[in-house]
RNA sequence: GCGGAUGUGGUGAAAUUGGUAGACACGCCAGACUUAGGAUCUGGUGCCGAGAGGUGUGCGGGUUCGAGUCCCUCCAUCCGCACCA
C-alpha cells in the first residue's frame, strides 16, 4: 500500500476531534507549559501559507513538550472585533457579526486541515458578549484605579479618596500624588475636599483614574470617522487604509499607560524577547533624563494679577503649568549644561501660553501662523521637516541666571505632545535651534569648546556631549558631563526647576467612534461619567439601522433606539479600540467559560503566564505594550500572580511570495521567454503562479487565463518551453502570487506542508515561498513509509535486537532533535530526520525498537503519518501524542577511532584514521611518518604540531 | 539621523564552544529501470584548471597554529523609530 496521505489525514483529524485528544485541564501531577499563538483577526481573504508558519512552529513545540510529560495548554481563538467587518457592513448593510461568523468558519476549516493540536474547547472570540463582558469589567477596574507613585503601583481609587479626606492634595507638592503625570490640579485641603459636591469630587478624581475622560490632542482620521492611537498612525496616515490623519483637540477616553512607563521599561530586562522588539519598545517609551527649567515671562502688562480667578484658567484644561503668577514658561531639556547658551525660547503653536503672551503688534502674524500650523496634517508636517518656519511673539522671558531678556518664538518644530511643549533654544549646540537661529538672524552663543579642532561653529552646531564649558559663569571649565549635574544642582537649589525624567510615550486614546467594538460601560448623569456595576455587564452592542456616524457627526451607537441606562441616562457612544480584547485574551483561555470571574484564582495560579508566545513582530508597539500594561495593572490589583504576560517570545518572519512574469513584446500580442527577452523591447507582466511549474509556463493554460491572450504568440527557448522570470515580493492578490495552504494540503497533505514550512529556513527569518522544494519533503515521507513496508507494500517490521549501527543513527538523531527543538531550530530538525531516514534506509533497518522511537520524535512535525505508523507498529490508537520522547544515551555513540583531518599551515590536506586512545605525542609521530606528510613537508622540519584529540591535527611549517 | 537585524554555491540553507566551509534539500548533468509515477535507484555538482593544484563565507585590515565564527574600518540590503529638545 502506498502512502495515502488523504485517507490517513482524514482519519486522524476525525479521531482527534472525536476523542478530544488535546483537551487539557489543570493537573498538579504534571508541570504546566503554556504555548500561545497570536490569535488571528478573521479577515475575508482567508489564510495564505505565511499565516500558519508560526502556528506550525508552536504546534510542534507544544507536541514536543507534551511528549516530554508537560501538561500543555495550547489554545486558539479569534480577535473578532475590527474595522474590515464594519467597512463591509457599511457597504453592504450586512451585520458585522454575520461577516465575522462566516470568516471564522472559513478560518477554522483551514486551520483544521493542518492538524493543529489546539484545545478548541477553550476557544475565545473577543466579539462574543460572554467574552467582552470581562473586557468591560477590566475597563471598570481601570476606571476605579489610580497609580500611586509612592507605592509605584496601581491602587483602588478609594485609597486616593482616603488621602484627600485626610490631608487634601498635599498642597503644592502634587508630584507625590501624580508622579508628574498630571499637573493642572488646584491644591485643596482636606476640609475643602469634604465640602466639594459629588460632581466636583468626581471631576478631580478623573485626573487620576487609569481609564479617564480627558481633553487632549488626538489623531483624528476623518475618512474613518474616528480617532486613532499613536501606534495606529504610520508615517502620518492611518495604518488601516492609509487615510490622512490630523491633530485635533478632543475629549476622549484614554488609558494612563504613561504611569507605567518606567515599569514597562524595567520589565523588558526580565523577559526573553528578541532584542529588536525590546529596543522598539524602549524607543517607543523613549525615556530621557534631563531637567525642567522655568523661564519667567518679562512683559509687565501680561503678568497675571494676584486676584485673578485661578479656576478660570484651570477650566480651560491647560495641560501645562500656567497656574502661578507671574506667567512662566517651563521647558524640558536634556542639556541643562548649555543653559547659558540660550538665545531664544520656542513654543509649540498649540501651546496654551501663545495667545496669552503675544503682544498686540505681533497678534495678527502669530495667529495666522498658529492657524496654518494647526491645519497642517501630520503627514504634511513630517514631509516638510526641512522647511524652517516660526514667528516672534513680541514677548520676552528672563534668563534665570543672567536675568537678560530672551525672545519668545513660536515654531512648529516644537511638538505640543512632548515634554512641556516648549524648548529653550541653544543654537550653538543643537542642530534644529541652529537652523532656526540662522534663518531668523538670532544670535548664536557658544558655550562649549568642541573637542574636534576642525569644527566650525559658524557652519554647524556642536552637538556632541563632549568638550569644555565656556561663557557660563559657574559652569566654566567643567566637562559637559560635570556641567550637566552641576547645572541641575544649581537650578534646583534656586527653584528654577528640577531634574526630571521625560517619556516619549503618550497616554493611549481608548475611544473609537465606531460600531464594531466593545461598548464602553459608562453612562452620564449630570454630565458626569459613571461606570456600570459588575452585575450590569455585559453592556451589549445595540442594533442600529446603519453603521455610519449620524448626520450630526455622532458615533454609530447614537443611532440605537431607546438605548439608555435604566431608560434615563445616556450611555457613552464610543466603543473600545481593537487592542482592548487582545490585551488580556491569554488570561481568558485559562478559564474560558467562567461566568462569575474573568479568570478564577485557582486556574491562573496553576497555569501562570505564557511560557512561549509566537507571533509577528508587527505588534511591537501596539498589542505587546498594551498587554504588558494591563497585566501589570491586574497584578497590582491582586487579580493575577505575575506582572509580565509573555515570558519568552519568538517572532516568525514573513513569508514572501514568488511572483512569476511573462514578457510582453511592446505593441504585439507576443510573449518572449526569459532568456531571450533582452533582445526585444518588452514589459514584464505578472502571471498567475498556478500556471507556472518550475518557471515553465503552461502555455495552453495561459491562453485560457484571459480572453486577450487566446491568440497570443510565444517566442520560446530552444527546447520549445517558455521560461518565466520571477521576483520575490509580498503575497498579494494583485500580484497573482498567493499560495493557500488548502491547495498544498490537497496536493501533498498536511504533514508535508507542516514539515516543508519548517524546512524553508530559520523561523524568525523573512524568506521567500517557493513550492519547488516541497517535493523533497514529500519524497522524504514516502521514503519513511517505505521503511515500514516491504516491496509489495505490506507492513514489514522486525522484532529483532537492533544493530549497533542503527542504534547509533537513532541516538545521534535523538541528541540533535532535542538540541534543535530546545533552541527552536525547526529547520535543522527536518534535516536531522532526513539524514536519519537516509541512514536507516541504507542500513535496511526495519527494526521496531528503532522505528518506534523515530516516529515519536517525528510526530510533532508530522502527526498524521506518525499516528498511522504508530498503530502499524502494534500500539493502541491515538496515543502517540502522549508517548514518551526518547532519551539520548551517549553509550551508543562511543567511537574507538576518528578520521583526523590533517592540516598544514591551517589548510586541510588529507585525512587519516587513528585510534582515539592515542595520546598527542603518539598521534604526532604517526602523522609525521606518513608518506602524505612528507609530500607536504617538502623536506622541511615542522616548527610545531598542534593536536586536538578527536578534532584536528595541524602541522606548522 | 538613531536603533535593530542580515550578508555563505544556480536556489532555500547548515556549520550550537574559534578546529574538515557548503550538511540537508531543490535545481541541474550523466546513467539504470520501464513505461508516465509529480516515481525509484546509481554517480556527479562552490569557482578557476585537462591535471597537479589554486582559490573561496559582502570589502579591507587585525588577533591566532587555525577565523564564516573574535576585534577594527568600510559597503550593501531589510525592518523599526524619527523635528523627542
Amino acid at each position: 500500500m502506498d502512502y495515502d496521505f488523504r485517507a490517513i489525514e482524514n482519519k486522524w483529524r476525525k479521531f482527534w476531534a472525536e476523542n478530544k485528544t488535546f483537551k487539557v485541564s489543570e493537573d498538579t501531577s504534571k508541570p504546566k507549559f503554556y504555548v500561545l499563538d497570536m490569535f488571528p483577526y478573521p479577515s475575508g481573504a482567508g489564510l495564505h501559507v505565511g499565516h500558519p508558519l508560526g502556528y506550525i512552529a508552536s504546534d510542534i513545540y507544544s507536541r514536543y513538550k507534551r511528549l516530554q510529560g508537560f501538561n500543555v495548554l495550547h489554545p486558539m481563538g479569534y480577535d473578532s472585533f475590527g474595522l474590515p467587518a464594519e467597512q463591509y457592513a457599511i457597504q453592504t448593510g450586512q451585520h458585522p457579526a454575520i461577516t465575522t461568523e462566516q470568516n471564522i468558519a472559513r478560518y477554522r476549516d483551514q486551520l483544521d486541515k493542518i492538524g493543529f493540536s489546539f484545545d478548541w474547547d477553550r476557544e475565545v472570540r473577543t466579539s462574543a458578549p460572554e467574552y467582552y463582558k470581562w473586557t468591560q469589567w477590566i475597563f471598570i477596574q481601570l476606571f476605579n484605579s489610580w497609580f500611586n507613585p509612592k507605592s509605584n503601583k496601581a491602587e483602588h481609587i478609594d485609597s486616593l479618596v482616603a488621602i484627600f479626606e485626610k490631608e487634601g492634595s498635599n498642597g503644592v507638592n502634587l508630584d507625590q500624588l501624580t508622579g508628574d503625570i498630571e499637573k493642572d490640579m488646584i491644591p485643596f485641603t482636606a476640609n475643602e475636599w469634604k465640602n466639594y459636591n459629588e460632581k466636583k469630587k468626581l471631576e478631580i478624581l478623573m485626573n487620576f483614574r487609569l481609564a479617564y475622560l480627558g481633553e487632549s490632542y488626538v489623531n483624528w482620521c476623518s475618512a474613518l470617522g474616528t480617532v486613532l492611537a499613536n501606534d495606529e498612525v504610520v508615517n502620518g496616515v492611518s495604518e488601516r487604509g492609509g487615510h490622512p490623519v490630523e491633530r485635533k483637540l478632543m475629549k476622549q477616553w484614554s488609558m494612563r499607560i504613561t504611569a507605567f512607563a518606567q515599569r514597562l521599561l524595567d520589565g523588558l530586562n526580565e523577559i526573553d524577547w528578541s532584542e529588536s522588539i525590546k529596543e522598539t519598545q524602549r524607543n517607543w517609551i523613549g525615556r530621557s533624563e534631563g531637567c525642567s527649567i522655568k523661564f519667567k515671562v518679562k512683559s509687565e502688562e501680561l503678568r497675571v494679577e494676584s486676584d485673578v480667578n485661578i479656576e478660570s484658567i484651570i477650566n480651560e484644561n491647560s495641560p501645562l503649568s500656567a497656574l502661578h503668577s507671574p506667567l512662566e514658561i517651563e521647558v524640558f531639556t536634556t542639556r541643562p549644561d548649555t543653559v547659558f547658551g540660550v538665545s531664544f525660547v520656542t513654543l509649540a503653536p498649540e501651546h496654551d501660553l501663545v495667545a496669552k503672551i503675544t503682544t498686540p503688534e505681533q497678534k495678527a502674524e502669530v495667529e495666522a501662523y498658529v492657524e496654518k500650523a494647526k491645519n497642517r496634517s501630520e503627514r504634511e508636517r513630517q514631509a516638510d521637516v526641512n522647511t524652517i518656519s516660526g514667528v516672534f511673539t513680541g514677548s520676552y522671558v528672563e534668563h534665570p541666571f543672567t536675568k537678560l531678556p530672551i525672545p519668545i518664538w513660536v515654531g512648529d518644530y516644537v511638538l505640543v505632545g512632548y515634554g512641556t511643549g516648549a524648548v529653550m533654544a541653544v543654537p550653538g549646540h543643537d542642530e534644529r535651534d541652529f537652523k532656526f537661529a540662522k534663518h531668523f538672524g538670532i544670535p548664536i552663543k557658544q558655550v562649549i569648546v568642541p573637542t574636534n579642532d576642525s569644527h566650525d561653529m559658524d557652519k554647524a552646531a556642536w552637538v556632541e556631549k563632549e568638550g569644555t564649558i565656556i561663557n557660563s559663569d559657574f559652569l566654566n571649565g567643567l566637562s559637559v558631563k560635570q556641567a550637566i549635574s552641576k547645572s541641575i544642582e544649581e537650578i534646583t537649589k534656586n527653584g528654577f526647576g528640577k531634574g526630571r525624567i521625560n517619556y516619549r510615550l503618550r497616554d493611549a486614546v481608548f475611544g473609537r467612534q465606531r460600531y464594531w467594538g466593545e461598548p464602553i460601560p459608562i453612562f452620564y448623569k449630570d454630565e458626569t461619567p459613571y461606570a456600570l456595576q459588575e452585575s450590569e455587564l455585559p453592556l451589549t452592542l445595540p442594533e442600529v439601522d446603519k453603521y455610519l456616524p449620524t448626520e450630526d457627526g455622532e458615533p454609530p451607537l447614537a443611532r440605537a433606539n431607546n438605548w439608555k441606562y435604566q431608560n434615563a441616562n445616556e450611555y457613552e457612544l464610543s466603543t473600545m479600540p481593537g487592542w482592548a480584547g487582545s490585551s488580556w485574551y491569554f488570561l481568558r483561555y485559562l478559564d474560558p467559560k467562567n461566568t462569575s470571574e474573568f479568570v478564577s484564582k485557582d486556574k491562573v495560579d496553576y497555569w501562570g503566564n505564557v511560557d512561549l508566545y509566537i507571533g509577528g513582530s508587527e505588534h511591537a508597539t501596539g498589542h505587546l505594550l498594551y498587554a504588558r500594561f494591563w497585566t501589570k495593572f491586574l497584578f497590582d490589583r491582586g487579580f493575577i500572580p505575575f506582572d509580565e504576560p509573555f515570558k519568552k517570545m519568538i517572532n516568525q518572519g514573513m513569508i514572501l511570495g514568488r511572483s512569476s512574469f511573462v514578457y510582453l513584446v511592446i505593441g504585439e500580442n507576443k510573449f518572449v521567454s526569459y532568456s531571450l527577452k533582452d533582445n526585444l523591447v518588452c514589459a514584464p507582466i505578472h502571471v498567475d503562479i498556478s500556471l507556472v511549474d518550475n518557471d515553465k509556463l503552461d502555455i495552453e493554460g495561459f491562453k485560457k487565463w484571459r480572453p486577450e491572450y487566446t491568440n497570443a504568440e510565444f517566442i520560446c527557448e530552444e527546447d520549445g518551453t517558455y521560461i518565466c522570470g520571477y521576483e520575490v515580493e509580498k503575497m498579494s492578490k494583485s500580484k497573482y502570487n498567493v499560495q493557500t495552504p488548502d491547495e498544498l494540503v490537497e496536493k501533498f497533505g498536511a504533514d508535508t506542508l507542516r514539515m516543508y514550512e519548517m524546512f524553508l529556513g530559520p523561523l524568525e527569518q523573512t524568506k521567500p515561498w517557493d513550492t519547488k522544494g516541497i517535493n523533497g519533503v514529500f519524497n522524504f515521507l514516502r521514503k519513511l513509509w517505505r521503511l515500514f513496508h516491504d516491496a509489495n507494500g505490506n507492513v514489514a517490521i522486525s522484532e529483532d535486537q537492533p544493530t549497533k549501527e542503527a542504534l547509533k543513527t537513532l541516538h545521534k538523531t535523538i541528541k540533535k532533535m532535542t538540541d534543535d527543538l530546545d533552541r527552536f531550530s525547526f529547520n535543522t530538525g527536518v534535516s536531522n530526520f532526513m539524514i536519519c531516514v537516509n541512514e536507516l534506509t541504507d542500513q535496511k533497518c526495519n527494526n521496531k525498537q528503532i522505528l518506534q522511537e523515530l516516529i515519536i520524535m517525528l510526530s510533532p512535525y508530522t502527526p498524521h503519518i506518525s499516528e498511522e505508523l504508530w498503530v502499524k507498529l502494534g500500539n493502541a490508537s491515538g496515543t502517540i501524542s502522549t508517548a514518551k520522547f526518547p532519551v539520548f544515551n551517549e553509550e551508543f555513540l562511543v567511537e574507538s577511532a576518528f578520521d583526523y583531518p590533517v592540516s598544514f599551515n591551517g589548510k586541510m590536506r588529507f585525512k587519516v584514521n587513528l585510534s582515539l586512545s592515542l595520546n598527542p605525542k603518539e598521534i604526532e609521530e604517526l602523522v609525521l611518518a606518513l608518506e602524505e606528510s612528507h609530500k607536504w613537508l617538502e623536506g622541511k622540519a615542522p616548527k610545531k604540531v598542534i593536536i586536538v584529540p578527536g578534532k584536528i591535527v595541524n602541522v606548522v611549517i
